[in-house]
DNA sequence: CGGTCGGTTGAAGCTAATCAATTAGAGTGG
DNA sequence: CCACTCTAATTGATTAGCTTCAACCGACCG
């Protein structure tokens, strides 16, 4: 791949700040692919060799256990997944899958540890993207712990209503049983949360939400910055 | 603080790698500090003033919300807490009390951050650092999101039977309430999960657990190394 | 027009939390 | 040494929250 192909993966933070001849050999090592949905890109347990980028489309990162399956994040254009793993040259913690027709960028992981021990700033970029990382994963934990099912679709709802201009309407960016997953229930469970939210102004009409009362839907939400806001 | 007070210090990850001078700066701007047990170090939403690190002692990091309360974790020594808030120059998101008397060196945030930017290596070891603390993260997740109770407390026991030395025995590092907290369920939940365990050759005096029946008991909690294991 | 798939609804059951009462242990002071 | 706390832990009864299983509905599609 030539550098200048994805002028956009420049401005992405990790990459920012890297010398211009680092970026360039990183460039020169990675593939861009193009992949249909619901392929398997990486499995929790094998060992990884690449960081993934995504360009474009979406990518779901789950993990599985005892039967059960978990749905832990969905990255969008630009993210990156698994960098903590490529950082430690260790095995993936989660498996990945694309949910759409996606590009995606491959590099390869000893080349992201070279230009790691090679470029400083980069190097102090990763940080600042990893303790983002944690502390989302923080944020994600503790919304699991402290909050009922329906207080995470209610806090849910509030965090996307913001996001897509607050106009009193929430377009959902995944279908239902991903949201139930991500939201740490069953797709029935996610049902029946809709139900118990039409008394504080929310009425489902297939992927739109319409969210009439505001107030009283936060009283019930609690909505909280050390749990929901993504930049803190 | 004299950089020569705490030679266990220049042996923990973070600051093994950094140059003698900064690492002296560095300890030059600290404050090494005693505390009795429950002790508030720090809030949640509190900006990040300080790196801690646990010399002595054992300190227990948790959340509220919602009337609610989950411990996140305990750090004991020599460990270190909030890192990646003091990075991101961030509100803290969570609290931490002493759990006992505890020795706690505080790093002033900026001396942190400024040796971040001057020492490179230093830079580099705190990728690592945080890299770790994501993973592990990411596994509590999928410990509470993929398990019941139950089998968290089995993992729980045979990790911590491991970490002992495998003689038949766990002793219990905290009391029981903190340990279901830890593990996401209320105490009365615990003594339960501890019932259910018995046919499993658990049996628990006081602060002591007999493990009698090892096999039965993995049959049960089926450990996984992508979620129990410190290290992958 | 049957078939499939995502979503919803109902009934039943299970896991875990809550509330209340009791017991067990670890000091404390007479 | 023995009552007397005070707290941690256990136990029982009940309820809340969520899952599971099954049936059903409606939209989209061959």
């Amino acid at each position: 791949m030539r550098p200048d192909d994805l002028p956009e993966m420049r401005e992405l933070e990790p990459f920012k700040s890297m010398r211009e001849e680092n970026f360039a050999e990183l460039m020169h090592a990675a593939f861009l692919q193009n992949f249909p949905a619901q392929v398997q890109l990486i499995t929790e347990g094998d060992h990884a060799d690449f960081l993934f980028v995504v360009i474009e489309g979406c990518v779901e990162l789950y993990a599985q256990a005892n039967g059960r399956e978990a749905v832990l994040a969905m990255v969008r254009p630009i993210g990156s997944f698994i960098l903590a793993a490529v950082m430690k040259d260790a095995v993936n913690l989660m498996s990945a899958r694309t949910t759409g027709k996606s590009r995606i960028l491959m590099i390869p992981a000893q080349n992201i540890r070279a230009a790691f021990e090679k470029d400083d700033a980069f190097a102090r970029a990763i940080v600042i993207e990893l303790a983002g990382y944690f502390r989302a994963v923080v944020k994600e934990y503790k919304n699991l712990r402290l909050r009922t099912a329906v207080e995470r679709l209610a806090n849910w709802l509030l965090k996307y209503h913001k996001d897509q201009g607050a106009e009193g309407m929430v377009e959902l960016p995944y279908d239902k049983r991903t949201l139930a997953s991500i939201l740490g229930m069953t797709p029935e469970n996610l049902s029946r949360a809709f139900g118990t939210l039409k008394p504080y102004g929310v009425s489902v009409n297939g992927g739109r939400v319409k969210l009439d009362d505001l107030e009283s839907l936060e009283v019930l939400a609690k909505p909280n910055v050390l749990i929901d806001e993504r930049t803190t």
